[in-house]
DNA sequence: GACTTTACTAAACAGTGTTCAGTATATTTG
DNA sequence: CAAATATACTGAACACTGTTTAGTAAAGTC
């Protein structure tokens, strides 16, 4: 009977309108000024309706973090129509900074913010992150093929490189670049020391 | 008259013993489960009275950041011994993750957490992170009396090196470790890296 | 001894995440 | 169709949080 799709349904379009407006409301305000009856004021339902579809606020933070991850694979797209691997690990590392720049919010939550972790069960692994992560590995051992990064590990690689950018982007987010005085040197501090990176690897 | 002194002393007595309470629960119990009023029943004083040392929790949250990098200091303190600026270098990198990981709350007090940075005024410069990273500056400028990092700037460079070993530091200290399935590997993941790291360094 | 300053606090305010008993509606069953 | 059950939802409370303010009691000054 169609009675339990039609539920079923209901409350998969309840479970949407509460994360899509979850998502409005802290790309608005931002996380730390956004609160569970922020949330049920919006779509106009009590507090404890989301505990109904959430099991706490973590697990929305981590079901608002798989939709981060959708985002940034939209961002990584149009890489695959570069031809040499090098080359697309570089524009990766650019796009990468480019993303959490213009999504700071989502960068944090993905990669900084403990809370999308803390909904993982004890030993239970991040699939996202493993899915995503799983990419730079193939993308270098492409590299590998090429004659790059002779006789290291990929997977290795893969988390030196992801962690090279993530400590620019990190620092910039978290507002570390202020150890730098002058305004406009700041500007470019992340950006000129991904150069450096980039020379890095191209020697490795 | 000695009165006024004498209060003055007992003022900071107060502030200090307020201080180094809130150190102490915010190590036992870390910072997201130690609250102003825990404090404050500790010292057997009122909430209120905490208002009366320190401007808000941020504040008091900029003053213990202060006290860790006193903490990273004394790590540091050995490498004046190392001769050689690269090797210096290579030494500071691995103090750097050892003071992350036996201080993790502290780490990520001084490099992670928003509050204590909130706590500064705008405009305002990052007095104590300032302090540290002139000193990598200076070792970069040391390194490149001795041949190295030709051509690069050295504040910029300096920024490279810190931002490479926070990266690494900080995706461990944020759990996004978990992308690797294997514990043994894992648990090396960031020694690895940083020797690619130092690879890379020792090229450019 | 009266006046003022200082140090402190009780209580409230406005918020937070979370739980639970209770209700109204929708669906299924006899 | 009526009774029983299942579903979806909520009001109100709980136990917290950081922060402010009016008021008090002691200490210091004149």
């Amino acid at each position: 009977m169609g009675v339990a799709e039609r539920k079923l349904r209901a409350k998969e379009e309840m479970r949407h309108l509460i994360l899509e407006t979850a998502r409005k409301l802290f790309l608005e305000k931002g996380f730390e000024h956004t609160s569970l009856r922020n949330i049920a004021e919006a779509i106009e339902y009590s507090p404890a309706t989301i505990y109904l579809y959430f099991k706490d606020k973590n697990e929305l933070f981590h079901a608002l973090h798989i939709e981060g991850f959708q985002m940034m694979l939209e961002y990584m797209q149009p890489l695959v129509a570069i031809p040499d691997p090098f080359e697309r690990l570089i524009e990766l590392s650019h796009t990468y900074i480019r993303f959490a720049r213009e999504n700071p919010e989502f960068y944090d939550l993905m990669f900084i913010m403990t809370a999308p972790m803390d909904a993982l069960d004890t030993e239970e692994k991040w699939a996202m992150g493993d899915q995503t992560f799983g990419f730079v590995v193939n993308l270098i051992e492409e590299c590998q093929k090429t004659g790059r990064f002779q006789g290291k590990d990929a997977y290795q690689m893969a988390f030196y490189c992801w962690s090279s950018v993530h400590g620019l982007v990190s620092l910039e987010i978290r507002q570390r670049t202020r150890v730098c005085h002058d305004e406009k040197m700041r500007a470019c501090l992340v950006e000129d020391s991904l150069a450096y990176f980039i020379e890095a690897m191209s020697k490795l």
